[in-house]
DNA sequence: TCAAAGTCAGAACGGCGTTCAAACTTTGTG
DNA sequence: CACAAAGTTTGAACGCCGTTCTGACTTTGA
């Protein structure tokens, strides 16, 4: 990498800093190439030399906010033994929260409308991150099945309800998993997200003083629907009643 | 109510319904005083004898969406026999997806980002409709609640976990109902946004071509960890897989 | 050495919300 | 009826935005 190109590399992770910095300070509408250049000491439409249109630099910033959401979920399922799949899933839910009130710009900029016009390119603004993410709840999910699969398989799931390439990947990695697992998977996924997704848009706050309890009681309730030792997990990690 | 009254009312229901109109086609950002303005023929300064500002067009877009919500899924819940409570469940959840789904943008407007660079007024932009979503959902908890509690009662929820308003509001329509089924209520709130969201937004689509299915298979879940029988709604209302 | 490629500033276009002064219209009262 | 007060509308203006374009400047590599 010439001199050249490692400017360029400086520059544009600048770019992203200041990017990210005015998202969280803010909001998504201080996100502006102009102000961007402005405190870098670059005219705006200098910018247009790293990033083809303002939608392209909010793509990335959403590729790397979703990576990040995806490390450090990962990372708080991986400190739990294997072998503890309800201390799994409570891991994966809580550490999904803890980031998204820690970060609720970049929740809005993932999973709702990111910016004023913005219009995700053809694949979704991060593939790679999404795939992550159904992947590791298609695990959670697969490794609860034994316990839930006499509750859960009653819907009738076919292969052909999935998009062909989400029903490839998981069948490569998870051989013989059925579809009502994947289902399960999905509606665990929107499990999650619907508390944090209220509270994160402060539909929660003017009701209840303490989010953290009622979205403790929804993964304790989740735990118990899959058919997995709701007690061990209630013991082993009592609610932090914070934020 | 005079000639110029009667004028005024016009006006302002005529720019409500080109901001409903440009919010549907274009999206949040197509609703422009200028453009509103443009499609009136008149100026876009105008429109300030009618609205403070742009905002509090917003807020009151937000404010008839709301309600129309709400009548809608009132509507469809008071279709069902009051002693079918898991029907009454089932009909409301699916009046909130159906309606979602036909009004993406005013369900964006309600629980996501409405528009760039918005701020809510102090008390939510419709604390109407809100109320009303809110008992109506209270209702559906304390119906279910005699067949939930032994389940749903494990945790401890206090009055002092919801705001005061709240409390004394649910305390005067429900006596004797206990906080643990409040927060069942909030609970059931989020089970139904968290998949209607991601479909709403898109997160869905790529995954499964039946989110209908999905969605039912949900309600059907929440319906058995609330104790109440299921094979009855099952029967009783077979999911469309429209949509 | 020198053309090609990359980087930058600055002006420009059209869009936006908002403000303001000035004109015009309706209203209600003396 | 007359006429001031109140309400309505316009059009210009300010400052913001994304984006495009031209021209100057710098680095690169043959």
């Amino acid at each position: 990498m010439g001199r050249r190109a490692r400017l360029r590399a400086q520059t544009t992770a600048e770019i992203k800093a200041i990017a990210l910095k005015h998202l969280s300070e803010g909001g998504p509408d201080a996100v502006s190439l102009r102000a961007i250049g402005r405190e870098m000491g670059m005219s705006g439409s200098a910018i247009y030399s790293y990033f083809d249109t303002r939608d392209a630099l909010i793509t990335t910033l959403i590729n790397d906010i979703y990576t990040s959401l995806l490390d450090q979920v990962e990372t708080a399922r991986d400190a739990v033994a294997p072998d503890d799949i309800a201390g799994r899933i409570l891991a994966w839910g809580q550490a999904l929260r803890v980031w998204s009130l820690a970060n609720p710009e970049g929740f809005r900029l993932i999973y709702g409308d990111p910016v004023a016009g913005y219009h995700a390119p053809a694949g979704g603004p991060a593939p790679e991150a999404a795939k992550r993410a159904c992947l590791g709840l298609t695990e959670l999910a697969a490794a609860a099945w034994p316990y839930a699969k006499t509750t859960q398989a009653s819907t009738d799931h076919q292969w052909s309800d999935f998009s062909p390439g989400l029903a490839d990947t998981i069948r490569e990695h998870f051989p013989g998993l059925p579809p009502a697992a994947v289902a399960l998977a999905l509606r665990m996924w929107g499990r999650m997200h619907g508390l944090i997704s209220l509270e994160v848009y402060g539909h929660l706050g003017t009701q209840t003083g303490d989010p953290a309890k009622l979205y403790h009681a929804e993964l304790l309730d989740l735990l118990r629907s899959l058919g997995l030792d709701v007690e061990h997990a209630r013991r082993a990690r009592t609610p932090h009643s914070s934020a």
